[in-house]
RNA sequence: GGGCGCGUAGCUCAGUCGGUCAGAGCGCACGGUUCACAUCCGUGAGGUCACAAGUUCAAGUCUUGUCGCGCCCACCA
């Protein structure tokens, strides 16, 4: 191993240990015994068109975050990955393709178009996963699956006809979203509807009898759809005109008007015109009243035959036409700014029109009803939980899913028709089975034409934690591994895969998919926008690991907020974090430069490895100083535990940053310094604790950045090797499979006791600074500390080098009078005096020291009154102890004060 | 129309079971070549916890209302 350089090089580091690990096999559940408890992710599938993103960024952090946990932890560990075949997404991108050779889809055919998309994914498919690796994804990749692949394919099958024989899965025409760019249903999930200004056009209807009524609509161009006018039963206005009949502008189509308590007599002109093949609400109406359904539009958004003149218009060219026609008619009344919610395709964007075709459908109730009990009964728990109100209002109202898409790449609907009759068909596992069935139905010589939709992609993802372990097939793994243990991803799929993959778990496999649905949110720009190329603010996650590495990421995306919410990310934390890796790297650096100061001889008897952990014996071999960190550190060990088992990983981050920045290296590394200065079994016992409470926290970290914590513990453990000075290195070869510390031994008195250290040096250091004591400047000091004495004076050279005292001219004694020409720093009832010679300037101590007591002062005035109150009574002894502690602490400190300002003051 | 979240230091955010002087990082000011780290160390300034009322011995935390910002679902032509 080379010499530790002075910087953490992420950049030679990461990549390396990445392979090593893989190498090893620790990324499979096979890394531990057979017999080990498993704990199984199932990646949500990134796409295989996709780049990598932020969003993939949060969701390796976390998941990978708990996959390392639970591994250290002894269970055998399986995150299992893979990617989805995004059925729009990558057809798109080979039709780009095609388009830039001067060919479509249409031209080259289906089957040479499905070879050129999986030739596009063969090529382009790795780029995904491999980004996922750079991330440090501990997956483990010999079970790595597609959602188009053979295996799922099975499974989708299989599922497709179990759900038809149920009669859970039905064809059928209905109003669907329909995307005419891409010529495909998409399901209601798939439209998004934006606010956009528009119009309220007011016109005429006639009737057949003379006169017209008023109606308006935001759509004109769907007048020639119109089968009927409807009003409300009881509008006045219009009551006479129920039954009588009206003709569709232009066309002059006669149409019925009915009554129908849908409508709304205070918007518009209270009259309505229905276009059942249009618009969602009027299709319901119109199966209500039994009116006719008029289709004007082609596939591609063009009006058709029906639309008599304006046959073979687009849409919005229709639009204009005809109100120009109207106009010219004299049947239009007036235009009104009006705010539109447009529906538009979540891809792509272009305006999807509600349009009539033939469709499969999933019903998707019965389902949707036991994944609403399943979170109800607790047996899944969603983390945070106000997300069950948001589950419970989707499943509650959930509508049919049209699975079906008019795409190539996905998976084919397995129905097949008989002898070229569409009406006639076969569900089936495959053509074979078809077959077999349809000759058994119909006959020998059958003619068989397979279904040519595809099923909408997420109908495949929904299967995702027990197809990928196998299913339909009964395999080992599917035995072992399901149900997986958490489901972390984005909320904002939680209707499109998290709630069908509990229904599709229910159904197949009559048991829960997963215990626990983590959800995290969005990452956002460090202003709080969606990233987005259009603005420009998209920040690529290979850049910042580029530039700061992947744990500084991880890290930031981690600790940088809570479940369930947006994260705004910035630079400047990532930078932040990078000095944390750093930091760690460092204080690791110090340590096995100080192995070699000890050797083996100079280890005491007995067991120190008891003394840090459970036992009593041998604790004498420990300093003060020694038990302060230790208890610390295994305080902070119980806290993250905890933490982490409420999924709060922020959180508990957030605790180990500090410890490890704020107590350890700021403290204890310190004070370890004077101790290892002291030789002998002082100086082994304190090795021995920094490098235990390094390893620890190296053992704590590993999850949340994985790869400086490996190339730490490597560094020590090949020093403690190398150093041979007693100390067993750990078990493990790795800390990736280390275990994962359980917290040991604490000593509360002794702890609380050395805050006291802690105080009394911050405070003298702020009577330095604020007398502009040169650091380098080693002062003198008499410290009055009463029953704290023998334990301050234990502590003497540590006091010494933190607080920069000369040690020849420190005394530490119960009582002490002050040094003339001194500054008093006060900590409760420890006062100590620093006689600055040629620095202290008597009125400004004295008024410095007045406004200390006045504060005091002020404190005690507030717990008096406090213990006064009936809190004294009512609140828990504990806390009210407290308080009194604390105010007899002040009350010393204002004595101290009090009498030292009286000295000051000339007689 | 229904539901949810957020509002805490200049900025970005934590704050667990309500527990008594409100935290971090960055930024800012002052001082530092202390032999792990200048990706560092020390000291400091900076707050009406959006507002109002309530519950409680005790509220940033619980309840209700108000204001502001954001999101989801539904989809009034």
């Amino acid at each position: 191993m080379p010499e530790m350089p002075k910087a953490y090089d992420f950049a030679e580091t990461e990549e390396q240990l990445y392979e090593w690990w893989e190498e090893n096999g620790w990324f499979r559940p096979e890394a531990r015994p057979e017999d080990a408890p498993p704990f199984v992710i199932a990646i949500p599938p990134p796409n295989v068109t996709g780049e990598l993103h932020m969003g993939h960024a949060m969701f390796v952090a976390l998941e990978d975050l708990m996959i390392r946990r639970a591994r250290m932890q002894g269970f055998a560990a399986l995150w299992i990955p893979g990617t989805d075949h995004a059925g729009i997404a990558t057809q798109l991108q080979v039709e780009k393709q095609l388009r830039a050779e001067g060919t479509s889809r249409r031209e080259i055919g289906r089957e040479a178009f499905l070879e050129r998309s999986w030739a596009w994914k063969e090529k382009y498919g790795g780029y995904i996963t491999q980004q996922l690796r750079r991330l440090g994804a501990s997956a483990d990749w010999s079970r790595e699956r597609f959602t188009l692949d053979e295996g799922l394919n099975r499974a989708v099958n299989e599922a497709f006809v179990r759900l038809h024989r149920m009669g859970l899965i039905y064809r059928g025409e209905y109003l669907v979203n329909w995307s005419p760019g891409l010529q495909t249903a998409v399901s209601d999930l798939e439209v998004e509807y934006s606010e956009e200004p528009g119009f309220l056009y007011y016109f005429k209807y006639p009737l057949q009898e003379g006169g017209d009524v008023p109606v308006a609509t935001t759509r004109p161009e769907t007048i020639l759809g119109d089968t009927a006018l409807a009003v409300h039963p009881d509008d006045e206005r219009y009551q006479h005109l129920i039954g009588k009949t009206a003709l569709v502008p232009i066309l002059e189509r006669e149409i019925p008007i009915i009554a129908d308590d849908y409508v709304d007599p205070t918007f518009g002109t209270g009259a309505l015109k229905i276009t059942p093949g249009h618009d969602p609400n009027d299709f319901e109406i119109g199966q209500k009243h039994d009116l006719p359904l008029v289709n004007i539009m082609n596939r591609d958004a063009t009006l058709n035959e029906n639309a008599g003149p304006y046959a073979g218009l687009d849409r919005f060219k229709a639009r204009k036409q005809l109100w120009e026609d109207m106009e010219d008619a004299g049947l239009t009344l007036r235009r009104e700014e009006h705010t539109l919610n447009i529906p538009r395709s979540q891809r792509g964007g272009e305006i999807v029109e509600p349009l009539v075709s033939r469709q499969w459908f999933v019903d998707a109730e019965p389902m949707a009803n036991m994944s609403l009990e399943a979170v109800r009964s607790g047996r899944i728990q969603i983390v945070p939980e106000r997300f069950v109100r948001v589950w419970e209002n989707w499943l509650e109202n959930i509508r049919p899913w049209c699975i079906s898409r008019q795409l190539w790449w996905g998976h084919r609907i397995p129905v097949w028709y008989v002898n070229g009759d569409p009406e006639t068909y076969v569900v089936a596992h495959d053509e074979q089975i078809a077959y077999l069935a349809a000759e058994k139905m119909f006959g020998e010589d059958v003619q068989l034409e397979q279904d040519p939709d595809v099923l909408d992609t997420w109908f495949s993802s929904a299967l995702w934690p027990f197809s990928t372990l196998g299913w339909p097939q009964d395999t080992e793994d599917l035995r072992r591994f399901f149900p997986t243990d958490v489901l972390e991803t984005g909320y904002d799929i939680l209707f499109f895969w998290v709630a069908r993959m509990v229904m599709t778990s229910l159904l197949f496999q009559n048991d829960i998919p997963f215990h626990t649905i983590y959800l995290h949110g969005l990452v956002r720009d460090e202003r709080g926008r969606k990233m987005s190329k259009t603005i420009g603010n998209v920040v690529d996650p290979l850049q910042v690991i580029a530039d700061y590495g992947t744990d500084a990421l991880r890290f930031t995306l981690l600790t940088g907020g809570t479940p369930g919410n947006d994260l705004n990310l910035s630079l400047d934390k990532v930078a932040g974090n990078r000095n944390f890796a750093n930091k760690i790297w460092n204080v690791a650096r110090f340590i096995v430069h100080n192995l070699d100061t000890v050797t083996a001889a100079d280890a005491p008897t007995g067991s120190l490895e008891a003394a840090v952990g459970q036992r009593e014996a041998d604790e004498g071999l420990l300093t003060d100083t020694d038990r302060w960190i230790l208890t610390q550190l295994n305080d902070l060990i119980a806290s993250v535990n905890r933490l982490m088992g409420n999924y709060q990983f922020g959180e508990a981050g957030r605790h180990i940053y500090d410890f490890l920045w704020s107590d350890f290296a700021d403290w204890y590394v310190e004070a370890a310094k004077v101790q290892l200065g002291q030789g002998g079994a002082r100086a082994w016992t304190t090795v021995y604790v920094l490098q235990h409470v390094l390893d620890q926290a190296l053992r704590l970290l590993h999850p949340y950045i994985p790869f400086v914590t490996e190339a730490t513990w490597q560094q020590l453990q090949y020093a403690l090797r190398e150093a041979a000075i007693g100390i067993p290195p750990a078990d493990e070869p790795a800390v990736i499979i280390a275990a994962w510390p359980q917290p040991g031994r604490r000593y509360p008195e002794v702890a609380a006791r050395w805050e006291r250290v802690r105080e009394l040096v911050r405070a003298i250091r702020a009577t330095r600074s604020e007398y502009n004591v040169e650091p380098a400047t080693y002062v003198e000091a008499r410290i009055g500390a009463g029953d704290l004495t023998p334990f301050l004076e234990a502590q003497r050279d540590v006091l010494v080098f933190l607080a920069r005292l000369d040690s020849e001219r420190l005394q530490i004694a119960p009582q002490l009078s002050p040094p003339e020409n001194a500054a008093t720093v006060t900590v409760g009832d420890i006062v100590a005096y620093l006689p600055l010679a040629g620095m202290i300037d008597i009125a400004r101590e004295q008024e410095r020291l007045q406004s200390e007591l006045e504060s005091v002062e002020e404190q005690i005035e507030r717990l008096e009154k406090l213990l006064a109150s009936p809190f004294a009574e009512k609140a828990p002894a504990p806390i009210v102890q407290k308080e009194r502690d604390k105010l007899e602490q002040y009350r010393a400190e204002k004595e101290e004060l009090a009498t030292r300002l009286d000295s000051l003051t000339p007689a």
